[in-house]
DNA sequence: CCAAAAGTGTTATCTTTACACCCATGG
DNA sequence: CCATGGGTGTAAAGATAACACTTTTGG
């Protein structure tokens, strides 16, 4: 009952939104970024997509996404989930006319978190550019409307699961942490109280060492600890 | 970029989780049920899994879990949310040895919630089969997992969100909704308590009428306000 | 008038939030 | 010795949990 049949004008594609942290152009603070490709093709060729490619027949799903995230910034990523799979028949074609329908994609989509630092330079250029994730060109098929759920879902999750630290080297202080809870809720956190959440999550270790050089009072710096391993599939609460 | 290849050796399949409230048999308690099939050919040819079927080439992804839906209970689910699409390489042949590796298979899979009273006795017998979600037999493929990882999320989900409802009719007492929670959560509940809270959603409007002959105070009846519409996707947190 | 559940009130406890204040360092 | 963030303390406000108590029906 769970089999499929054989030929069907269905296919099936992986796509990856990728956030990394990186300061922005005008105000300077901390944003939100994720690389954009241009597309070379029909439908919507010129336009900016999702990075993502069809699922090869050997492949897992998330595999396939940490191939897209490799060929896109040249790195594993810190941090991956199953976003949602999208596949209305209606997708390829939403508002743009003209096209006529082309075979329908079902969509796998990921997200994930980089650290911008890591990102090859080289990858950039070719046809990736980052963009701030708050203020994007026009995208291809429903784009826009995943990197809103996307973006949804990362801050929704970021209050209460310890993903904050994909975006951080392995030792980090609190106040690192709580610029990355800043920049990507756009808001300010009390710092004393932020501290004592943090703690109380029971994730962070101290390494015993301190930052030095900083004009203050040299702040602590903590490692992640992993904790239980990921339950079943992604924890999704 | 997001476009697949056609020819590829990977289909597409919808399953579906279908959740409903019945006594248990021994306890007389209420449980969670939910309908299996029995697959009649291989791989695991007469084992237990979940309904389902390939995806159609002109249906929605949510739309062929409703039709699985209809034609495995009789009727349209109350609730209907998209859990995980499962497409890992080596999942038809898990555990069991001795079949050829059969093609591979992405499932993508909603879980639903109907009312017990309204499946259509007709229906079942077939193929198909009610059982207690959490005394399953084995099932085939990766099912039971995924059983696991719906049930863990039905259970989470209903401490956050009104889809209690969706095990009842439209007009329902507060102990009604306490005992749709006390058997998915298998807890007792302060029945105090459990009213402030459910009427601290605004989710609850009273009908103005109570229900009669109950050998003690009628209890005043209640019908779920929708509120906002679902937002992105599905509302998962 | 008794049993049983509906519904309201009250108090203790825990969590969250705001903000005062001391600490340690570089300049 | 001063500016700057690091780090601790604390009290008000809000949410949660336990449970006493009054209400309204059927038998």
């Amino acid at each position: 009952m769970t089999t499929s049949s054989i030929d069907q004008r269905v296919s099936l594609a992986v796509s990856t939104v990728i956030f990394a942290l990186r300061p922005h152009p005008d105000t300077g603070l901390m944003t939100l970024w994720l690389p954009l490709v241009r597309r070379i093709r029909e439908p919507y060729e010129g336009m900016w997509a999702l990075p993502g490619g069809p699922l090869e027949a050997d492949e897992d799903l998330a595999a396939s996404a940490q191939h897209t995230l490799e060929r896109t910034t040249g790195l594993a990523p810190n941090y991956l989930e199953q976003l949602y799979a999208f596949g209305n028949v209606d997708r390829s074609h939403s508002d743009t006319v003209g096209y006529r329908s082309s075979d329908r994609v079902v969509s796998i989509v990921y997200w994930a978190l980089v650290r911008q630092d890591e990102v090859a330079r080289a990858v950039d250029g070719e046809n990736v550019e980052w963009f701030v994730a708050d203020d994007l060109p026009p995208l291809a098929f429903d784009h826009a409307q995943i990197v809103d759920y996307a973006l949804a879902r990362l801050r929704a999750k970021i209050t209460y699961t310890p993903i904050a630290h994909a975006f951080l080297p392995t030792e980090f202080t609190l106040a690192d942490l709580r610029a990355v809870h800043e920049a990507v809720l756009r808001t300010t956190l009390d710092p004393a109280n932020f501290r004592r959440q943090a703690l109380a999550t029971k994730t962070l270790v101290p390494t015993g060492t301190c930052l030095q050089g900083t004009s203050h009072r040299p702040p602590a710096l903590f490692r992640f600890e992993a904790g239980a391993p990921t339950p079943a599939p992604e924890e999704q609460r």
